[in-house]
DNA sequence: TGTACATCAGTGAACGCGCGTTCACTGATGTAC
DNA sequence: TGTACATCAGTGAACGCGCGTTCACTGATGTAC
């Protein structure tokens, strides 16, 4: 009985491997929108044509590439231990290990580009360990006035039986260190003398 | 005596005008990276080289759209009360009037790109008013660990004699509001059913 | 007011480039008997 | 184990395109006497 993966599906995947590997190296010294597929053969040593072996083309491969960075996310969230401190600071590692795979994910939008279904359903599933985790925290202040609009626009936590204030926080802690880490990013800290490290814990102590 | 400007000048003012305003419309609606000088020379009903006419090339176009952003900004400020409910609001307000100009200035970083000098300037312009506004809040709650960090490199705030406390609340401000706005801006709250507006409101709240 | 000259906006042709993508092909790899 | 065949990775040529940019030029506009 053969394996289930025959020589040549093996030899396919490790190619399209190397090529979505060469073109997160573009990506990283040219910018997304300088992604080409040529750029990427002449790297790897082979004609451009080559490359429709494995891709329908340049969209198909910028669609794979944002998938892969979003399911990079939701990993690194499924391995963190279930806790807003842990979250974020897995949260942080995962955006500066690569700025660029984090702004394609959360960065300048492409105009004209629809992320098909799949996609937004891994950004549910980053959100998933956020509101369960929000869900331990203390909550002794009296709630805030946007508690009750969430509340009736909730479809988004659909499955979490979470109060309001769980939703509203949640909400908090995407945006606030979302704040930071995207201004560190985009090097508008550099210059300024402080850490940026230090900023984003002090972000964070504020959603505890 | 003539005019201090001679007809020919202005007539060169507004045609340099006429570009920008084509180049905002092209990077609306293909994105900053798909500005093209021959397009925007088609458009206007003229040849390609014409424009070498009003700039030397297409890096000092995009660089004269990156300065008009700031500058906008800072104009924007200018015009606003010195308070920070009022300076976000009218953040928000700059930000969602054209996103394209907010992205430009503070969205995915052109790899390569380095700002000149004048623009950075009108960077610490923008940040005048709101340290100000921060300057007049009430600080009823115990300094932060961030402060006393913040204390020891404050040289971005130059000529400001303000408190750490005050330092803390200006990046505090800065990072929350650009949390919310970039992903509001970027549409990942399209399809979560909640009004981003309150979610705003909310986080100027906490900053108050 | 009229003429001679200088300035300069805009044109069209041309350069070289890299892009995405197609196509017919060669040659190596894997499969079936 | 050996041979015949099918599969499929990769090539090279070609297509049309739009890009930034240069250059020598035409012709209109403004200036000086």
């Amino acid at each position: 009985m053969p394996d289930t993966k025959s020589p040549r599906e093996r030899y396919r995947a490790q190619v399209r491997a190397e090529i979505k590997q060469h073109a997160w190296e573009q990506i990283a010294t040219a910018g997304a929108s300088a992604l080409s597929l040529n750029a990427i053969a002449k790297q790897m040593g082979m004609s451009g044509p080559a490359l429709y072996r494995y891709y329908a083309g340049r969209d198909e491969l910028i669609t794979e590439l944002i998938r892969d960075a979003y399911q990079s996310l939701a990993d690194t969230f499924r391995a963190t231990e279930k806790e807003v401190a842990a979250l974020a600071r897995a949260l942080r590692g995962w955006a500066l290990a690569d700025p660029h795979r984090y702004f394609l994910v959360y960065g300048t939008p492409v105009p004209g580009y629809h992320a098909p279904d799949d996609i937004t359903a891994i950004a549910s599933e980053i959100m998933a360990p956020l509101l369960d985790a929000c869900a331990a925290l203390a909550y002794d202040e009296e709630p805030a006035p946007f508690d009750t609009h969430i509340e009736a626009h909730r479809q988004w936590a659909e499955g979490h039986q979470v109060p309001p204030a769980v939703l509203h926080r949640a909400l908090s802690v995407w945006t606030r260190l979302h704040g930071v880490l995207s201004l560190e990013a985009a090097g508008h800290f550099t210059g300024m003398g402080f850490d940026p490290g230090l900023l984003f814990e002090a972000e964070l102590d504020s959603l505890l």
